[in-house]
Order: C-alpha cells, then sequence, then structure tokens
DNA sequence: CGTTCGATTGAGCTTTCTCAAGCACAGTGG
DNA sequence: CCACTGTGCTTGAGAAAGCTCAATCGAACG
C-alpha cells in the first residue's frame, strides 16, 4: 500500500503495508512498549519525546512525510511518539519487515544509513542542548526547519510549524516563556516575521545564521 | 591482528586489522576530517566532541576497551576523536572494511545494531542535556560510568575517571567548577567519596539513583 | 458575545555561570 | 631534600541567563 523506505528497488515492498491514521494528539505508542512494527510517516507530523518520572519532558526529534520511524533496541520503543497534526503512517509488522531486510541486503544498508543520519543530528542536538544560548536554539531550530522544508520544496523563507510553543521549548530545552520572547526579539530585530502563529517568515537569513551557529560575539 | 566488532564469526578479519597507539591528549581525528578508516578501542580512553565556532565545546560521548569508532555519514567525521589517556586501537580502511561487510550479511546487522544503541544513548543525552538539573547529570553520569564498568568487570562500587573536570563539564553541558561544586555536595551527603581525583566511589547507589533519574521532590 | 486555551508579557527569583583567588599535587632543579 | 612552578581542582562572590509564577492578550469556537 505504501513504501517504508526511500530505496528504489523496494517498491515490492509497499504490497506488504497497511495504512494508519491519527488524529492531531494520540500517540502512536509509548516510550517502553514493545516495538512491533516499523513505520513511514505519509502525511502530518509527529513529535518524539521522552518524560522523567516527573513529568518533565525532551522532545527528540519531529518526523515529518517521508521519516522512517522504527529503530529499536531490544524491541522496545526508546520514546513515544504522538501525532502533533491530524497524520497517515504505512506500516509492516516488525518481524515481517525483518524477513524482508534479511532478503534485501540493500535495505540493511539503507537502514544503517538512516540510523547513522539520525545519529548525527542526535549529536548536533546535543551542541544545541548542552551548550547554546535561547536564541541560538532558536535561530538553529528554524535554520533546521528551513533546510528541511527546502530539500524537497526548494528554495523558501516560510516554514510551517505544527508544534506548539511548548513543544519547540521542550525540544530546546527551554521553557514556553523565553521561546516566546526569543521569538519576541527576532520579530523586533526583524530577522524573522509571524505570519501567524504557526507560520515563520525568515526575513534575514544571514542573521540568523549568524546567531544560531556560534561565533562568538553577537 | 585484532578485532573489530564482537560478531564471534568476525574473528577472520581480525587478520585484516592494524594497531594504532595514541598518546594522552593525541587527537585521532578532526571533525570533518574525511572518514577513510574505521576502528575498534582496544586499550585506554577517548572523548568525541563538536566545537562551535567560538569555541564552546560539547563532548558527545566517551569510548573505552570494545567500542567500535566508524560510523560516519557521507564519509566524513561527525566530531573530533582525542584520546584522555594512552590508548590502542585496532582499524581498517574503510573501503576494505566496506568490501568486508558487504561479504557478510551478520556485520552489517551488527552494524545497525550499533547505530542504534548509540542513538539510544544520544536521546538519553538529550533528556539530561535538555531538562536535568546539574546534581541529577552528576548523578546519571556516574551511574552510567557504573553500569558500563559493572558489565565488563561484575558488581563494583569503584569508578575510575581517565577524564578532567572539564571534560566531565563539557559532556553534561555545564562548567567545571559547578561540577566541583556538585562533587563537593555529594561527598558532603556521604552518597560518593573521591578515593582520589580521578576515582569514585559509590557509597550510596540508590541515593544516587534518586538524584539521577527525576523524580521530582529531592 | 462569552469562553477557552495557547501565546505573550512582566516581575522577581534561582540556578548556574563568570571571574578571581587559593589550594594541592606532580614534576623539576638547586 | 626541599623550594619552585605549572596545571588542574576547589572555593568564593557577584552577575546573568533563563525559570517561575502571575496577569493579560487574542484568536477560535460555540
Amino acid at each position: 500500500m505504501c513504501r517504508v523506505l526511500g530505496c528504489d528497488d523496494l517498491a515490492s515492498m509497499r504490497r506488504l503495508g497497511w495504512t494508519l491514521n491519527l488524529r492531531s494528539g494520540q500517540p502512536l505508542f509509548h516510550e517502553g512498549d514493545p516495538a512491533n512494527r516499523v513505520f513511514t510517516v505519509t502525511r502530518g507530523a509527529l513529535k518524539l519525546y521522552k518524560l522523567l518520572p516527573d513529568g518533565r519532558r525532551q522532545i527528540t526529534g519531529f518526523m515529518f512525510p517521508g521519516d522512517f520511524l522504527g529503530i529499536a533496541v531490544d524491541d522496545e520503543h526508546a520514546f513515544t511518539a504522538e501525532a502533533m497534526a491530524d497524520s497517515q503512517l504505512c506500516w509492516f509488522p516488525r518481524n515481517r519487515f525483518s524477513d524482508f531486510v534479511d532478503a534485501h541486503p540493500n535495505l540493511e544498508r539503507e537502514l544503517y544509513r538512516i540510523a547513522a543520519h539520525e545519529l548525527a543530528a542526535a549529536q548536533r542536538q546535543m551542541v544545541l542542548l548542552g551548550r547554546k544560548t535561547a536564541t541560538e536554539r532558536l535561530a538553529s531550530f528554524f535554520l533546521g526547519l528551513l533546510a528541511r522544508v527546502e530539500k524537497t520544496e526548494g528554495p523558501t523563507r516560510m516554514i510551517d510549524l505544527p508544534m506548539s510553543r511548548l513543544d519547540i521549548a521542550d525540544y530546546l530545552g527551554l521553557t514556553k516563556e523565553t521561546v516566546s520572547r526569543v521569538l519576541a526579539a527576532l520579530k523586533s530585530k526583524r530577522i524573522i516575521r509571524l505570519d501567524a502563529l504557526d507560520r515563520v517568515e525568515v526575513l534575514d537569513r544571514l542573521a540568523l545564521a549568524d546567531q544560531g551557529e556560534g561565533n562568538g560575539a553577537e
């Protein structure tokens, strides 16, 4: 029904997939759940997060159409996945997926490639969380989203934000209030414009890059 | 001469490996360098880090004997690797390694498994960096080191710290001063003892776990 | 319209950082 | 054998970034 990975020679896999729809706010699975399926996002947007026992939350990533969701250790989900907007996914039973992977060495390699990319992204996020200021975090966040949009849709200055301020805060290791304040500051400096609450226009990408990449003195 | 991965059926690979020695403080490679080799640590300890243009540093991980070092995107290193103590590694040319992997499907799977584990560790570190207090970060750090030591050497209360306070700080997203102060606090609470500057004894593992896992009110 | 919920703004506070001084230990040379 | 020196660690005091709590705003929806 739908494809799970981007590999061109995997079209045959489409026949094995089921479709699943999620309403905004609905969880796909929880941290600790047995990971007996693998997914590809086909529509919408999800957030992935981990919770501390007292409720503090860290969002470890956002998923958009085309993203693969199924890397797991010991067949157990390491995070919760929840729809931020009405979403559609394609899924396979994991054991069937494993069989399929066994039969297709290229797919194994593709899977590894995806994991390596996610690892590199996680390392960049560690730098952000450990060492960047609030302004730098927001700037990096927007540049990352922009790069992602432009990869599929070509050059643009508009970014859609399917996530709330709280989600952004929990992704960047800040509070929603700080996110609001930094957005206000970036607006007043004419670096961004808020077309709507959930839609940002990047007015000055160079200034944003300056702020985002830790070039020392502003 | 030495093995790169833990897979038992890969003993034959040992014949392909070269040995490399590093003095404490010596870099193995830098972020951005072409990644034309893969490594396994056989002795010593390394730190992996990324720098911001202005010099701020985030250590993304530490490597100990048995650890594999070679996951890369686009054959480029995403971080710098530097010896924290005199170290020994085993290495292969990456292209030869790739050929070998092609010929051994199990190895490909093992590689994926390693990447998945590292990704899970990176996600836990994001929670630490984004949401934990200084005390919680140190507690989690010690518990992680302890678990790692115990995995190979059985139950113990002693942890060796081959890294400096600055390294710990740059791993936990703190300053060396804060690390020192938190250590002093944990000492005065009789939760840990400093056998030497680079050697910690865990006196009260439960208290450490309480502090480390975000159980809210202390 | 009134309500609701997320976003924004404000004020004061806390944690952690910064800067600076002091300490301890290892290595060196008198 | 012991001062001397360098380096990393610790401790202190003040500053700052970001957090908390609280009030207000504003768009969406009945």
